[in-house]
DNA sequence: CGGCATCCCGTCGGATACTG
DNA sequence: CAGTATCCGACGGGATGCCG
């Protein structure tokens, strides 16, 4: 077991790993791009890929096999021809959407405090 | 202006812009410790490098420096001998306490059900 | 359609040593 | 005490091409 990087402070180790696996989800390039595409219905391989902007296969694939394993999302395949593959959220997957609103509200209080503060200054 | 990931989805620029800002706040190994020692004391640099365990000067240093260009934190330097040098939260900063919780309550949930789907799975 | 294999490069972060 | 300088490996992520 890896320790608390915090030492002295009252905190359980289980909110740390806690706390690792929800940054786990939430970071890098793609991931949060991918989940909220997925926000309101499930979509296929090629309609992700064509609503995110830049991304390559490569790079779709790789993170949805991390989403997957990381229970966010579900991979679904349906036997047809051609092949039909659908990725969905799972319930944790769809209870991101508070974290992301969390997120970007704190952006948005962030950057008036930041003009308020520069405004002050120049004064 | 960098456009939107998101095609299609009706979604101010400015929320996406207010994401990435939050996101460059919290993610990296070491920033989130450091915010979280300094949430409830200013604290001198080598006390937040002794309460981290395994960050060295260098990295602590970078990102002081860059929780300070991003508003988080504040530094204040007296002019005594030897010279005295504090950290301290600005208001933006004390409201990532906040998020942090969020994060950590999405990874408890999550974990809770990660073990209750397992289960299922085995019966 | 839904990917995988390969190559490549920039950034993140570690180790170590040194300074005013 | 509060950092800086230098070197270096690991990893994230881009570009391109191929496959069932």
């Amino acid at each position: 077991m890896e320790n608390s990087y915090f030492n002295g402070i009252s905190c359980p180790n289980e909110y740390v790993l806690a706390l690792k696996d929800t940054l786990n989800v939430i970071t890098g390039k793609w991931k949060l791009a991918i989940v909220t595409t997925l926000l309101f219905e499930k979509k296929r391989f090629s309609d992700i890929q064509r609503m995110i902007v830049g991304i390559t296969p490569r790079m779709l694939s790789k993170e949805l096999k991390e989403l997957e394993m990381n229970g966010v999302v579900v991979r679904k395949v349906y036997d047809s021809t051609p092949v039909l593959v659908e990725y969905e959220l799972t319930d944790s997957g769809k209870k991101l959407k508070h974290i992301i609103d969390t997120l970007v509200q704190w952006g948005l209080e962030h950057r008036e405090q930041a003009i308020a503060a520069f405004a002050e200054a120049e004064a």
